[in-house]
DNA sequence: AAAAATGTATACTATACCGTATAGTTTTAT
DNA sequence: ATAAAACTATACGGTATAGTATACATTTTT
């Protein structure tokens, strides 16, 4: 007994800690920084406040703490793996499906508001939120496009720019509106629908751009 | 005199209100809700508080009047003339330019980060906002489309959803790196570059659907 | 000119919150 | 068992803020 106890808690047991994360991030991503306080989140943890303060110096580097976290968790579900040699169709249909997962999820909603409400006064967070999301993402697609131009697939004369382009075209239209609350998350099939047509638009007209 | 100064004032002299809503407009735009105090909106005003309060009920109807009045402005940027008949291409560089000089300009950044964090506390000013901006911008961007497609020049399956995909490809990319301040405001040479970019690349993506 | 409305300046009430302190309790290691 | 560490509950100081009240000044109307 003993010495499954000794082994658990190295010492300083997480359990406590984990609640607070648990409880300021519900909260922080509910109300945002100004409109939570510590109160609250010992509460909502089920945890004296001044054990809120053993864990974290104060309220910001809670926050800092948080969405930092949030931000890495992002970036983990950003793909790694090499693309797949199929039909430029296929691969961008897949990558863009998963982006719109990830975007879409009501968490990377929350954490896409929050970050950008508090920019002005925690601008690292808006650096790292944009360096861990977008900013990954456009280096991913930007690498496959640049491949399918040198292959001849496709004429990219900035990879960069439509990169970008791709993902607002796909992310955009249910993204924002998500954002400002206007209408229903869409369904599984609207999402493909939109998405077919998006990835049939852009890869023809970059196709064919020689060809007029 | 007298009767001049009648006809002026009816009832209240507009002039106090001016002050306290320029005022309010500056902070709010500039820290959100929370982070402005009317205290600190009178005297920015350089105007008693209790004058504040004697034109606005309270804080949420300051703020509430403020935001819509900016949503309001940002629809006046809205176009209403008749398209002309020119290239589609011409046609939507032009619109494509004006629909990125209205969001990138840096009151509109500001409008839209302040309404999207204030979210959850004004949702009737998220859809205002949504309503006043891109719906408009998206009817208007899509019956251009419908034409089009009914005249043959281009095959648009679904109009609404292709002017969305347009708005996306075109805005996003600067518009949120404006957002989260990464990066400098485009310049002029950078914008038209990009649009054009993006415009060829959605013409062609349209035109070619059926040839393919 | 007198009266009524409007604005100013300032103080005040009530509340909320951050961060700390205090005193007592539970858990963990020896 | 006992001591150390971690935790709880509560209260407190200090500050900030929303909204009101009071006393005085200025402008506008009659």
């Amino acid at each position: 007994m003993v010495s499954i106890a000794t082994e658990n808690s190295k010492r300083k047991l997480p359990v406590k800690r984990e609640l607070i994360v648990a409880a300021a991030r519900k909260l922080f991503l509910d109300a945002g920084f100004g409109a939570t306080s510590m109160d609250a989140i010992a509460a909502e943890a089920g945890v004296s406040k001044r054990t809120v303060y053993s864990h974290f110096k104060d309220k910001e580097a809670l926050f800092a703490a948080i969405m930092g976290d949030m931000c890495r968790i992002i970036s983990g579900s950003n793909p790694d793996e090499p693309i797949p040699d199929e039909e430029p169709e296929q691969v961008l249909k897949t990558v863009g499906l998963h982006i719109l997962h990830s975007v879409l999820e009501p968490e990377a909603l929350d954490v896409f508001r929050v970050v950008l409400a508090e920019n002005a006064t925690f601008p690292e967070l808006g650096k790292a939120f944009w360096d861990a999301g977008p900013e990954v993402m456009k280096d991913y697609l930007a690498g496959y496009l640049l491949e399918l131009d040198k292959r001849g697939v496709l004429s990219v004369p900035d990879a960069d720019l439509a990169a970008f382009q791709f993902m607002g075209m796909i992310k955009w239209p249910c993204h924002i509106r998500l954002l400002f609350g206007a209408g229903k998350p869409p369904t599984e099939k609207e999402l493909a629908t939109a998405l077919d047509q998006a990835v049939s638009t852009f890869v023809n007209g970059l196709k064919s751009v020689n060809s007029s």
